[in-house]
RNA sequence: GGGCCCAUAGCUCAGCCCGGUUAGAGCGCACCCCUGAUAAGGGUGAGGCCGAUGGUUCAAGUCCAUCUGGGCCCA
């Protein structure tokens, strides 16, 4: 036996198995390294890799941005553009620090520099992130994600930190590094501020329950009159400033319903929803005439000074009659608060520590939580008769987007970037910007952008980026760029081994350049999206090498992750580029939706509805996830993910494929057909040949643009019909082409192109499903010797024009359609379609009577029918239905469309047809004038008359001719014979090239002169060497096959 | 309260940019046919006030406005 030319294919393929060799023989032969080396030189074509955290197992969304970067980068590569990808993990923040917290079992900051330390707190959280890499990097490689993971970026190296210094240093030079003193959001458990960004992370928005309290503020010098003031806050009081009124709101002074003699002032707006009906005022004033009023404080641990506007009623254009009672009461814990202390020099005392509790000064209240001291401090209130009444308030409120804790606003001295300063450049950055799906660019990011906020860029945590700026006594900050700087100015060796991270950088002090006293560390971490922001610098150590990789690799052409990194990594890059280089990194941002539950639900551990894509790995594998999530649905919008839905992109394509190329390899295997020994030019193939080339350069066409564009799901959706056609029109029609010897020029000719179409599917579908692609490429390939070794390292095929043929196509189509109706009619008639029958009659709308030319014989072959004919002019079989076409006749006619209509209704069809064959025209009376009308102003249909069992589709129509003459009878007979032996042989395992002995017996003396005459084509059918009708001897497979006239017994066993 | 996205068959989605009088596909369901590549394929059928209302137009699933419901983002 020679050796077989191709691997036999198992059509009972294990997808998950055969991509698991798949992977290993990537690894073997080093393929995505060779596919990046062989395009060493080319035009680069850059991504960026948004790091994701490492610190948690990766979920199926992350699955989706991964394909999603992975199919651009490979396809680019396949174009022949370098395509450098390189890694990366984003190693500092929060959440890995509350991993360690949690680890550690403590549950308070303080805990870690008192009981841990953080030499030992931080050398953990190293630990901690690089815990689950292992699991990435085992899904990164399962999916078919091609990244450069050994040589992948960590933001905690000490080369990406020096980056990042570098780069808050060209910030800090330009003045846009400051401190400042803000209400910002912050979170007491974790002991530190969140940056905007982070404040508005997915799900932080919850709805909550807070006591909403009305209080009585009673008037200085006029004790029986208070301000009635509306918090959902209580705790705030404790530190309260003064109040606020809108100057222009009108207030009024009424009785206070609850205490005799005792009166309340409020806007007039509220005081129905406040106090009910019915209750009238005393009094009107103006918001300007309240100004000034002093009263008692609910408590009394605010200092004032004496003359102060402290403890009086101050102006506020933030005051609304929306809710409350238009009397806002002002802490040291809001922005709008913070503004009007600035401005009227209010007294800011901090009643609250950074773990959220109670300051000594604090009373009967020290120690407690805000939410444990809200009921003590209503309480309280209303022991002294301050409360007025209290409410259950549902609003929504933001929570700490790790721990969960409800944020606090708090006053406090951060460092900030200025970015509300370049808010322009940022602008015109994202003017530069292509955005997938367009609508965020002006939407989402843009008004994100317009209405940016300074970067709050410090925290008061663990592990992170070290801040790099060191201050003195005196106050003189000084912001360091590099580990050399900061070796210079304190004197020592650093040393290549050097951990900026806290604790050893704390260590560094050095005599501050303006007056020389000690200068240190100012203790803050950085936000950690800094430093996915500086990604594109960090990951290359820039500016301190790789100056000339930078340079080629800036700008990237495109990134992608989910839609909740609008204020995230999208922000972030754009931001630090912008200010570092006056330009946004990425140049394409695809955004993609969020994954969903098969019901629309959002994937949630508390709903217990999240899909761990390990079960989908296992059962469907990555090509068919990869599948589906490329091409189901669009992209940006919220994807439903299922076992069942990802199972069905398995059958309906991945199968389907399968199916062609297992079919393919099957008989090429048998005749030993090796297409690179077949050279045969278009011209000499046959229609149904240079139909299917037709679409495969239509297909190639639509793939390639698709791809360039970043839209997967077109491009998918192309090659998802193209396999459809190849499979269940080419093959199928064909099929009977593959049986013929390896000599026979047609059968050459099928051969070689059916395996055109599956080479170049696999080349065009090597970016959406990698690892079957590389199965049928390489398998298929295998005899070719300048075939490259994988489809990944294979040129993109380029649309051959030359095969392009848009009438064929077209063509085609006209056929499948008639062939549709001649199905439908040979239903309708109930006559089976083994049975031949003598003609069927085809009805076409005139201008495409001549399409079908030789395509006559496909549609009649399919029908089983011995001619096809033309209807056309046979006035017996059809009648007309003639309407308007709305289309042309609308913008030439305008309002009196509807008159022509009529006007035609009211002729008769026929003569109309009549008219438009012999004349090209018809003319018609329209309210009195005449109107001329051609056959394309008119939607001409044909429709069955009575007696025919014509099937039509507008203008189409099959009706076929039922008559059974006995010669059209016997081949029927013939065939059905030939299928019950097909069946035998299957059933009796025999395989398809075997030969057999036949043996034939029927009772009718009809159906035995049947079978004998069509005993030849039977005969060959079947692969009989000889066909018998005699005894048939033991050990023979048997059957009988039923017919109206009577059954007919076949018996086989193999030849030979 | 504001912004964005979505709403078409029981389910998943095309069609909408660029309006045309009979709105499609797949899955599922019922019946039938076909089958030596196929976990397939084919035919028929049931199943649609194209979310609602109003407007523009000779003509609206398609354009405009408002509303309702869902999702996301924000205050």
């Amino acid at each position: 036996m020679p050796t077989p030319l191709y691997r036999p294919v198992n059509t009972r393929v294990s997808f998950p198995e055969l991509e698991a060799s798949t992977a290993s023989w990537w690894k073997e032969k080093d393929v995505f390294a060779r596919s990046l080396a062989q395009r060493e030189g080319a035009p680069e074509w850059v991504f960026y890799e948004g790091p994701p955290t490492a610190n948690g197992k990766p979920g199926i969304h992350h699955v989706e941005a991964r394909i999603f970067k992975d199919i651009f980068c490979r396809f680019q590569t396949m174009r022949g553009r370098y395509v450098h990808r390189k890694a990366g993990w984003d190693c500092h923040g929060l959440p890995v620090e509350i991993a360690v917290e949690k680890q550690l079992g403590i549950t308070q900051k303080r805990q870690i520099e008192e009981e841990v330390g953080i030499e030992e707190f931080t050398r953990l959280c190293r630990e901690s992130v690089k815990r689950y890499v292992d699991d990435w990097e085992r899904l990164t490689e399962r999916i078919g994600f091609w990244v450069d993971l050994p040589n992948a970026y960590w933001t905690m190296s000490s080369d990406f930190v020096e980056t990042v210094w570098w780069i808050l240093k060209q910030i800090w030079d330009k003045g846009l590094l400051e401190e400042d003193f803000k209400v910002v959001p912050y979170c007491p458990r974790c002991e530190t501020s969140l940056s905007s960004h982070e404040q508005h992370q997915t799900g932080a928005y919850r709805m909550v329950t807070d006591p909403s309290v009305y209080v009585r503020y009673p008037l200085k010098g006029e004790p029986d009159t208070a301000l009635l003031v509306w918090t959902t806050t209580p705790w705030t009081l404790l530190a309260n400033m003064a109040v606020a009124v809108g100057e222009d709101i009108t207030y009024v002074k009424v009785a206070d319903p609850l205490l005799d003699g005792r009166h309340l002032i409020l806007a007039k707006e509220r005081v129905e929803a406040v106090l009910g009906e019915g209750v009238t005022s005393i009094k009107e004033m103006a918001g300007s005439d309240l100004i000034g009023l002093a009263y008692e404080p609910p408590f009394g641990f605010v200092r004032t000074d004496e003359g102060g506007h402290a403890h009086t009623a101050r102006p506020g254009d933030f005051v609304t009659t929306s809710d409350g009672s238009g009397i806002v009461h002002l802490a040291p814990y809001g922005e709008d608060d913070m503004v009007v202390a600035k401005r009227d020099d209010l007294p800011i005392t901090q009643m609250i520590d950074v773990s959220g509790r109670v300051v000594t000064e604090g009373g009967p209240f020290v120690g407690q939580s805000i939410r444990d001291a809200n009921p003590m401090i209503i309480d309280d209130l209303g022991a002294r008769d301050l409360l007025f009444k209290t409410d259950d308030y549902e609003h929504s409120y933001p929570h700490c987007w790790r721990c969960q804790t409800p944020l606090l606003y708090y006053p406090r001295r951060d460092w900030y970037i200025r970015t509300s300063q370049i808010r322009a450049e940022l602008q015109a950055s994202n003017e530069n910007t292509n955005w997938q799906p367009p609508t965020i660019k002006y939407g989402r990011f843009g008004d994100w952008l317009a209405n940016n906020v300074d970067w709050s860029l410090s925290r008061d945590r663990y592990w992170g980026t070290p801040l790099p700026i060191w201050r003195c006594d005196e106050g003189h900050a000084t912001c360091i760029g590099s580990f050399a700087e900061l070796a210079e100015l304190s004197g020592r060796e650093l040393g290549g081994d050097f951990d900026p991270h806290r604790p050893y950088v704390d260590d560094i002090t050095f005599g501050c350049p303006e007056c020389g006293k000690k200068a240190t560390r100012v203790l803050s971490v950085i936000d950690t999206w800094f430093d996915s922001g500086s990604m594109p610098f960090g990951q290359w150590h820039y500016p301190f090498e790789n100056e000339d990789l930078f340079e080629n690799r800036f700008p990237a052409h495109f990134i992608s992750e989910a839609i909740d990194q609008t204020r995230g990594w999208f922000y972030s890059l754009l931001a630090v580029a912008t200010l570092v280089r006056g330009e946004n990194s990425y140049r394409n941002c695809v955004c993609l939706g969020h994954i969903v539950d098969a019901d629309g639900r959002k994937m949630s551990k508390s709903v217990g509805n999240v899909i761990d894509p390990w079960t989908v790995l296992d059962a469907q594998g990555a090509d068919a996830l990869r599948w589906h999530m490329l091409t189901a649905g669009t992209p940006w919008s919220a994807r439903r993910v299922s076992v069942e839905i990802i199972e069905e992109s398995l059958r309906k394509y991945l199968l389907t494929l399968w199916n062609t190329y297992s079919f393919w390899v099957t008989y090429a295997s048998l005749e030993r057909f090796d297409p690179s020994e077949v050279e045969i030019p278009l011209e000499q193939r046959s229609q149904m040949d240079r139909w299917i080339l037709a679409e495969l350069s239509d297909t190639v066409e639509v793939v390639s643009n698709s791809l360039d564009g970043f839209d997967a799901t077109t491009g998918g959706r192309r090659l998802d019909r193209f396999v459809d056609d190849l499979s269940n029109w080419y093959v199928r029609r064909s099929r009977r082409r593959f049986w013929k010897s390896g000599e026979d020029a047609d059968t050459r000719a099928a051969f070689l192109t059916l395996w055109e179409c599956l080479v170049t599917v696999a080349q065009l579908s090597a970016p959406f499903t990698p690892f079957i692609a590389e199965e049928i490429y390489t398998n298929l390939t295998a005899p070719v010797a300048d075939a490259r070794e994988s489809v990944h390292l294979s040129d993109w095929p380029e649309p051959n024009h030359a095969q392009a043929d848009d009438d064929l196509r077209q063509r085609m189509g006209l056929v499948r359609r008639l062939v549709t109706l001649g199905r439908s009619a040979r239903t309708e008639a109930k006559v089976r379609v083994r049975q031949p029958l003598a003609r069927a009659l085809v009805v076409l709308p005139a201008a495409e009577t001549d399409a079908l030319g030789e395509l006559d014989a496909l549609v009649a072959d399919e029908l089983n029918v011995r001619s096809l004919e033309r209807a056309r002019g046979l006035g017996e079989l059809v009648s007309y239905s003639v309407k308007a076409n709305f289309k042309v006749l609308g913008p030439r006619f305008g309002a009196r469309v509807k008159s022509v209509a009529q006007a035609l209704a009211a002729t008769d069809p026929a003569a109309i047809v009549q008219s438009i064959d012999a004349h090209e025209v018809v003319h018609i009376d329209v309210d009195g004038e005449q109107v001329s009308l051609t056959r394309d102003d008119l939607d001409i249909r044909v429709e069955g008359r009575s007696g025919f069992s014509l099937v039509q589709d507008g203008p189409y129509g099959v009706a076929l001719d039922l008559e059974v003459t006995p010669d059209l009878w016997a081949e029927g007979v013939a065939r059905e014979v030939v299928r019950a032996v097909q069946e035998l042989r299957k059933s009796s395992g025999l395989a398809v090239e075997d030969r057999i002995e036949l043996w034939l017996s029927a009772e009718d003396a009809a159906l035995q002169a049947a079978l004998e005459t069509h005993a030849q084509m039977i005969g060959s059918e079947v692969l009989a060497t000889e066909i018998s009708w005699d005894e048939v001897p033991g050990g023979a497979a048997r059957d009988e096959v039923s017919l109206e006239s009577g059954s007919i017994g076949v018996a086989l066993r193999r030849a030979g």
